[in-house]
DNA sequence: CTATGTGTATGACAAATGTCAGAAGGGGCC
DNA sequence: GGCCCCTTCTGACATTTGTCATACACATAG
């Protein structure tokens, strides 16, 4: 019995070879892939495949997205999301959307395959270091406002901008993000979008 | 007559992969692997490659780095960058270097393959796209110091910690951020830093 | 030699940001 | 019901940034 699986990469380079390598495994068969998130999707629901190995990082929509939209769409089809960079707040995420699996880039495709099989057979599968980062890094001290308001900040728009933005006064933004600042220690907001990001608190 | 290769990316699923598929190819054969800049160079040190295929991102020395360094040491070895994101500022960086070839991850393997043998031709090879980004970016507006000043502020620093850090008078490193941003035409410090980023100007 | 550009610095002013106190409504929990 | 937290707002104030004019030394191009 083979396991019928979708990739999802922006990187065609990578998707290729990993389509190659899954391939000289004899229970697992490559039946889709895809290069954007979108893609993704609509390739999950032409060929409704048994496990979708996502990249988190990809053009439209992240892995996480897919992962959400999946869920619902095609319960039966088990999530793998694969990173680069792995940051905690991003595993968290994961895990809440129903992935099933969440590895980083350097573990080898043999380890992969192998991983794709445990997922396939309904267990579960995080990375020990990334977990062991994840709660370390804990849970996020910011409420979801804050945690908003910082997001629109990230690409340095001043705080009339954020405010028009985000529907607020412009003096209840400056408060969230007084508030957001202090929770997370830094020395002012920029510094404190960079240290939310670090722990995928935003 | 087979092409020599060294691979060094930090990611094993796809260094792995990639070895594996450029293996394939009966004209190359991948003497080498390396997961960091450092471990690059001693493995070309070790087995003289005729073409090393690095990628930009890689813990402790990144691409054009190792790449600074092959040339002196072993200039016969031909330099082939490969990158995820490629930025603008990068593709001029590592042209400076004696890079031969510069490609984003999205070409397939059959025409990474191709390239590789045309950077061992002793051609160079630089993406069409890429290249195109980076004449469009142009080069950098910001003199030296602006360049050096606005990196400081990368990280959210207020301008005292950045006017210590880089040994200048606070006013001074208002002056220089001031006209950084009206170069760069952004709205404050943080964007013109993202903006500088996004075009690889810092 | 002179003009120009860069590096550095001040001082002053305007604008944006950060901080604090206080207030009001709503939801959840014991 | 009472308490606590979240959301939202306002107003006031201190601090930090952003902008501009001006200045001088130094290098380099013309």
């Amino acid at each position: 019995m083979t396991v019928r699986l979708l990739l999802a990469d922006d990187e065609h380079l990578i998707r290729g070879a990993l389509a190659a390598l899954l391939s000289l495994e004899d229970d697992l068969a490559v039946v889709a892939e895809a290069a954007t998130g979108p893609e993704a999707l609509a390739m999950a629901r032409a060929h409704g495949p048994d496990v979708a190995v996502l990249d988190l990082q990809m053009p439209g929509a992240d892995g996480v997205k897919v992962a959400t939209s999946l869920r619902t769409e095609l319960p039966s089809c088990k999530v793998l999301i694969v990173t680069s960079h792995g940051r905690p707040g991003h595993l968290k995420r994961a895990l809440e959307a129903g992935v099933r699996g969440f590895v980083p880039k350097t573990v080898s495709a043999r380890r992969l395959a192998e991983i794709i099989r445990t997922v396939h057979a309904g267990n579960r599968y995080v990375d020990p270091e990334l977990a062991a980062d994840a709660i370390s890094a804990g849970d996020s001290p910011l409420t979801v406002r804050e945690a908003e308001v910082l997001e629109l900040a990230a690409d340095g728009a001043p705080v009339a901008e954020i405010a028009e933005r985000a529907a607020l006064s412009q003096g209840t933004v400056r408060n969230y993000l007084s508030s957001a600042v202090s929770k997370l220690g830094a020395e002012n907001r920029h510094a404190a979008v960079r240290l939310a990001r670090e722990r995928g608190w935003v």
